[in-house]
DNA sequence: GACGATAATGAGAAAGATTATCATTTGCAA
DNA sequence: TTGCAAATGATAATCTTTCTCATTATCGTC
C-alpha cells in the first residue's frame, strides 16, 4: 500500500495549477501516474488505482484520463491491440518516440533531435505547422552473425 | 455501376497469386480497393462494394480486409477517430507517410528518403532491424501574414 | 468550521467498432 | 458434375469507451 496523501504528487500539483478541481480520485490517479514510468492502458491504471483507493470506479479513470489529456498532462498513445495507452506528457524538452519489439511487444523510448527537426522541416515545406507527431517503429532484435553462446 | 468482372483487378490477381480462394465477394472488394486511392474505413468500403454487388455483407468486408492485411495486400492505418482505415500496401518502393490536417482531417501522403534512412539508422543503432514504421504527423495550415482575402 | 452552488463520482446502460457463431452457399480440384 | 473444405450472411457476442442520472464531494464564501 502506497501513500497517496501527505505531499501531493507532481501530477496532482499540475492538476491544481491547471485550475482543475482536485478530488480524492484525481489525486489517487495522479499519484499512480506519477509513480509509473511505463505506458499503462485504462484497465491497468484502474488496477493500480484500486490498490490505493478500492472504491474508485473505472468510469472515473476513463474520465480523468481524458481530462488530463485535454489539459496536456497526459499523452494518449496507440501501440495497437485496440486499447489506448497513456503516459505523462513531455515537459519542455523535445518529444520522444517509441520502438516496439516485434516479438515481445516491449516498448522502448528514444529521443532524436535530428528526427525532430527533419520532421518539422518536412511539414513546414508542405505548408503546415507541426502540431503532433505520432511515430512508433516496430523492430526485431538484430541477429548477430555467429557470436557463439 | 462499375465493371468488376472481365479482366480481374490488380488486387484480385494478387489475391490469386497468394493462393487465396477468389470468391465473388473478394473479387468485388479487391476491385473496389484497386479503384480507391484514399484511405477508406470498413463502412466506406462496404458502401462502395454494395454499389458493385448489393448482396455483400459487412461481415465479409471485415473478414476480407483482415485477410488481405495478413497477406500483405493491405495496410491498416490509424488516423484517430476510432476506426481502422485501409490502403493498398506499398510495393517495392519505400514507405510513405501521412500528414493529417488538424482542422479538416484531410490526409496527405508524402515520401522522404532522408526520413527513411534516418529511421533505419536510429533503429539499427539500438540493435534492431526495422520492421514497420507507423508515422503520421498532425499539422495546421501555416497562416500567411496578411495576404488579405 | 458550516453552507451551498456546482461539478465529480459510481454503477450500470448505451454506443460504436470488430469478431464469433452457425446454418447455408460457393469455389475449385478431381 | 460431384464433393468437400472453406466462405458467406445474418445476427449475436465481445470489447473498449462514453453517457445517464441519482448521489456525493469540493471549494469559495461567510
Amino acid at each position: 500500500m502506497k501513500e497517496p496523501n501527505s505531499p501531493d504528487s507532481p501530477l496532482a500539483d499540475l492538476c491544481r495549477q491547471r485550475g482543475l478541481k482536485l478530488t480524492g480520485q484525481r489525486r489517487t490517479i495522479a499519484f499512480v501516474l506519477s509513480d509509473s514510468d511505463d505506458h499503462p492502458d485504462v484497465e491497468e491504471l484502474y488496477r493500480r488505482a484500486v490498490e490505493v483507493d478500492p472504491r474508485i470506479s473505472i468510469a472515473t479513470v476513463y474520465r480523468t484520463v481524458r481530462l488530463f489529456e485535454e489539459n496536456g498532462i497526459l499523452q494518449r498513445r496507440d501501440f495497437g491491440g485496440g486499447r489506448a495507452r497513456y503516459e505523462v506528457a513531455d515537459g519542455d524538452h523535445g518529444d520522444h518516440y517509441h520502438l516496439i519489439d516485434a516479438d515481445t511487444g516491449k516498448v522502448i523510448e528514444f529521443e532524436n533531435t535530428e528526427l525532430d527537426s527533419l520532421l518539422e522541416g518536412i511539414v513546414r515545406q508542405m505548408g503546415y505547422d507541426l502540431v503532433t507527431t505520432r511515430l512508433s517503429v516496430v523492430g526485431r532484435r538484430t541477429v548477430k552473425p555467429r557470436t557463439r553462446g
